[in-house]
DNA sequence: TGATATTGGTTGCATTTGTAACTATCAATT
DNA sequence: AATTGATAGTTACAAATGCAACCAATATCA
């Protein structure tokens, strides 16, 4: 057993895991703040949306563990903003479809490109096994959050 | 170059960091806020302290990367729940040292031990190689981003 | 059919946060 | 000493967030 006076902050795990995220997401942050006034959660539905094509506000919240207000005001404001428009269903009226317009796609295209630009220069300093672990820890831990 | 459509936000990231962070923090965040109604920013004031010794704030803001606003709001909170006490140096009025109480000393040594079973808990599901490339790819994505 | 529960989504309110402007103290320059 | 400029810390106001209550549509089942 570790000592109370050796444990440091620095190998704590979750202290770590936030002050890497922070770091990390701050630049591509700041990009799409300013060239689209996004915030996280904007960006977030838009990745969605973009990847695996039309969804529900539900299937988002699921699929990234977002609370439903935030993606709810999140989808209002994109729409504001004409990146995206909603089409209620047919048979079950509470549901509504979101899809990107073309100037979300766009937004979308620009931003994957920006985000796979960020994510090599934050791999580019590990090598090959290194980012592999890195990778599967980190899915490791997501999951095992996931249930509680 | 990866294609657009293979870009998963699984891959990326930034988004991996934050989801993983969140996930980590979750139950540790429960715990000092049930027993000690302390927030994020108050914990890690708490932290610093009992392990580094007294400290001023901007101390604190330096070491943790923390906003000075916020390092002042979760000092007061502290002071008035009697975690913590101020005392202003001789020479430069401008500093205040902070130190623990009694009270502060104990919560801390009560969250050090509570941390480090967090912290073996989910370290526990990695070996001893994967444990040590997490903590260095971390460190080294924290330092990466501190100059920015 | 009608009463109740559930589900997708929104809104209101209290708390937290970020930004910028502020106070107070000290340092440097004249 | 007086002016200017940092520096430590606080405060005021706007924006973001979390929580609970809410609305509307559907499902369940007596």
């Amino acid at each position: 057993m570790t000592e109370k006076r050796d444990f440091d902050l620095q190998h704590f795990l979750p202290y770590l895991l936030n002050r890497a995220a922070e770091a990390s997401s701050l630049d591509f942050q700041r990009y799409y703040k300013a060239r689209y006034g996004m915030q996280r959660t904007e960006w977030r539905v838009v990745f969605h949306l973009g990847r695996y094509g039309d969804l529900t506000a539900k299937e988002i919240c699921t699929r990234a563990s977002i609370h439903k207000t935030k993606v709810s005001r999140a989808v209002a404001a994109l729409e504001k903003r004409r990146f995206l428009t909603r089409q209620p269903f047919q048979d079950d009226r509470r549901h509504e479809l979101l899809s990107l317009t073309k100037a979300g796609k766009a937004a979308f295209d620009d931003l994957v490109k920006e985000a796979q630009r960020f994510d090599e220069t934050l791999m580019g300093a590990f090598n090959v096994t290194e980012r592999d672990i890195l990778r599967r820890c980190l899915r490791h831990i997501i999951d095992a959050g996931q249930g509680a």
